[in-house]
RNA sequence: GUGAGCUUAGCUCAGUUGGUUAGAGUGCCAGGUUGUGGCCCUGGAGGUCGUGGGUUCGAUUCCCAUAGCUCACCCCA
């Protein structure tokens, strides 16, 4: 069998590198900016952990978890996600006893096994962030407030914010009893996914796509029509705090939002083209989570983004983003006295930063010079017997062709400082 | 789990109505007389035509199976 990269998985190559490394750098320094601090969880974690964070009746342990035993024989699973490993670190260091919101965020993967697609894959990547501890709407709006800002600086322009609330445990139940007594008599005609979710999670009915379910679902009650006084002070304390920053939303009251833990605000940023897979980002609050987990009770809030879905709304809306800054110098060299000489160069323009290259295949002077116009370095020097024993060098402006003379023992500091001021410049 | 389309060189693709050594472009490597890139020219390396089986004198081509890829459903990031 040909070895090749598992399905669903895929290998980001140097060619596209510094689009990963441009969105997460812009967004780690925006948690910065917003007071959140970098974690990072394990890979895998116990199978239980997901079982009972994510919760049991979702797709996703239900059918998508990459689970397997270890050699100790612990059932252990990769992270299908990243709130549960986050809350799990939360209670297990204690961050309870540290002041309080505490303000996390994560660059990871996660895995779940479903058949591949557009925006889907098996081994995918996440940009998340989880702020624990604080129960007001004011950290919903700030947490929402770190993604609009984010789509902002990277020059998203047609990128739309749902929100809904989906009510507390509280104001649940009587709300699930309404719903079913709305689709009970209903049940012989929805269809057997329907039938399926009306007794382990009725509210997932409502996000049916069946043509056939539709159009009872239009008359469905709402959660966010039934509401408990707190939820509904809550939701109204979102919107207003939204619109006092001016940040745009529109109110679906079909978002569910697949994962148990959820507790009144959920939301989702989403691609106006980007088809069935949508959404970019999605995210809530989950208030009864922690304690779920066997922590204290402590309220909590956060979402995910989907690194691989965010890239290609940049390419749908057109969004490029720059190549990193070609190398600076490419000594070329001529008998083994040059190469010699030109190690012990690179090597001290390195040290200063300067990005440096020799040759290290034994290549003609031509090959040399291909070479280092096909990885646009910006100069080039050429050395020989001649030029060491008149300790000067060619120095090549590969942009002009412009040649000159260069004294060999100054140009390593010449170049040093022309290096300097060009990023002082760009800066 | 279900359905559709696709699979020939590193990449993008031709092609063979079944018949000797399977092609192009691009990329890679090397040359185009002394020590200089881009344009141009020449040459070279690189393919068990996804894999297994069947039909046939003969299969990369036809048939079946299987894997992978892509897309869609479900669900989600």
């Amino acid at each position: 069998m040909k070895i090749q990269a598992p399905k669903g998985t895929r290998d980001i190559l140097p060619s596209e590198i510094h689009r990963w490394q441009y969105v997460s750098n812009v967004f780690a320094g925006l948690c910065d900016c917003f007071g959140y601090k970098e974690i990072r969880i394990p890979v895998f974690e116990h199978t239980e952990l997901f079982q009972r964070g994510v919760g049991d009746t979702t797709d996703i342990v239900q059918k998508e978890m990459y689970t397997f035993d270890d050699k100790g024989g612990r059932s252990v699973t990769l992270r299908p996600e990243g709130t549960a490993g986050v809350v799990r670190s939360y209670i297990e260091n204690g961050m309870y006893s540290l002041p309080q919101p505490i303000k996390l965020y994560y660059d990871i993967t996660a895995y779940r096994y479903e058949n591949v697609q557009k925006g889907r894959y098996r081994e995918f990547h996440q940009f998340g962030v989880e702020a624990l501890g604080a129960a007001g709407p004011e950290i919903d709006v700030e947490i929402i407030s770190i993604l609009y800002m984010f789509f902002e600086k990277l020059g998203l322009k047609q990128t739309g914010l749902n929100i809904n609330s989906i009510g507390c445990p509280a104001c649940r139940k009587p709300y699930l009893e309404k719903l079913k007594e709305y689709f009970r008599p209903l049940l012989n005609t929805l269809c057997a996914d329907c039938n399926n979710r009306f007794e382990k999670n009725p509210l997932r009915i409502i996000d049916c796509k069946n043509e056939g379910c539709k159009r009872f679902i239009e008359g469905a009650p709402l959660q966010l029509d039934n509401l408990c006084d707190e939820c509904r002070i809550h939701f109204a304390g979102l919107k207003a705090g939204l619109e006092n920053l001016g940040i745009n939303y529109k109110i679906d009251s079909k978002i569910v939002r697949g994962l148990d833990y959820y507790t009144r605000t959920v939301f989702e940023f989403v691609s106006e083209k980007g088809g069935s897979q949508g959404t970019i980002c999605g995210g809530g609050r989950y208030d009864g989570l922690v304690e779920m987990c066997g922590g204290p009770s402590v309220p909590g809030i956060g979402f995910a983004l989907g690194v691989e879905r965010l890239l290609m709304e940049l390419d749908i809306q057109g969004v490029t983003i720059e190549e990193p800054q070609a190398p600076d110098i490419y000594i070329a060299t001529l008998g083994q006295k040059a190469v010699d000489l030109a190690m012990d160069m690179v090597y001290k323009l390195r040290g200063c930063g300067v990005k440096a290259e020799t040759d290290l295949m034994g290549r003609s002077l031509k090959a040399q010079m291909k070479y280092a116009d096909k990885k646009r370095f910006s100069y080039t020097i050429v050395i020989g017997d001649d030029e060491i024993e008149a300790g000067k060098g060619v120095l090549k402006d590969m942009r002009t062709g412009d040649q000159k003379d260069v004294s060999l023992d100054s140009v390593v500091d010449r170049l040093k400082n022309q290096v300097k001021e060009r990023d002082a410049a760009a800066r």
